[in-house]
DNA sequence: CCAATATATGAATAACTGTTCATATATTGA
DNA sequence: TCAATATATGAACAGTTATTCATATATTGG
């Protein structure tokens, strides 16, 4: 037991610091709540107030979230009076987002 | 405050249980361990006892995530003799992980 | 400036998660 | 069948996480 793979084709792997950046960008996507958030902004940015009743939380449980997806870059804050309008940051969230979804019914249809 | 985004154009939101699937998906890949065996296995198959020496951890931890893995459908074992190898089960899962990484990149270039 | 509204934040708590340790199961060679 | 090897599993523990509650901050209209 010398080897730890086939020697034929050999990708570089990510240093272990981006893989440990990529587990933190999942880990954003999993957890059902932000996920809910994320699904509701591909349709257009929101509020606070109205994902809260959309997703039938409370505020103080949405704002939590939304700092974490802002922290990690997904969903970027506009400002409007008294209201902020949160909306996904770039294209590659819904990329991610649809990749997931596609796995998802793909074994469900295999299943 | 009555409309919870602009009415223009309506995509069809996935239900909530599918979202809580989604999100299950992600959480997979949200953690280091299971991310690193993942990026491990892209190069093809691997035993247990090689990627605990890989990843410089416990035989066990990495079996306890491979089991995680595996319930997700996301790696397949191969007994051959005493030792276990596994793969990725499909192609989808290079994607996610490629998608991610593409973000975490975008990001970083961009900061 | 004051009251009302919208959002953010800190502390507390309950639930969950990953690793370790010990042990069980499975396979092979002798 | 027995010892050795490879992997799996259960319990326990420490660390993390999401929600709730209370409260703070920020903005606007009067």
């Amino acid at each position: 037991m010398e080897n730890h793979t086939s020697d034929l084709i050999k990708r570089n792997t990510p240093d272990i610091e981006t893989l440990y950046d990529l587990s933190e960008l999942f880990k954003v996507f999993g957890d059902t709540t932000r996920i809910r958030i994320i699904a509701a902004l591909l349709d257009g940015e929101m509020c606070v107030y109205h994902l809260a009743e959309y997703l039938e939380m409370g505020q103080s449980a949405i704002s939590h979230q939304l700092r974490i997806l802002r922290s990690a870059g997904l969903v970027r804050p506009r400002r409007e009076g008294k209201t902020i309008f949160y909306s996904l940051d770039d294209e590659h969230i819904e990329m991610i987002y649809n990749m997931g979804l596609a796995h998802i019914r793909h074994k469900k249809g295999e299943a």
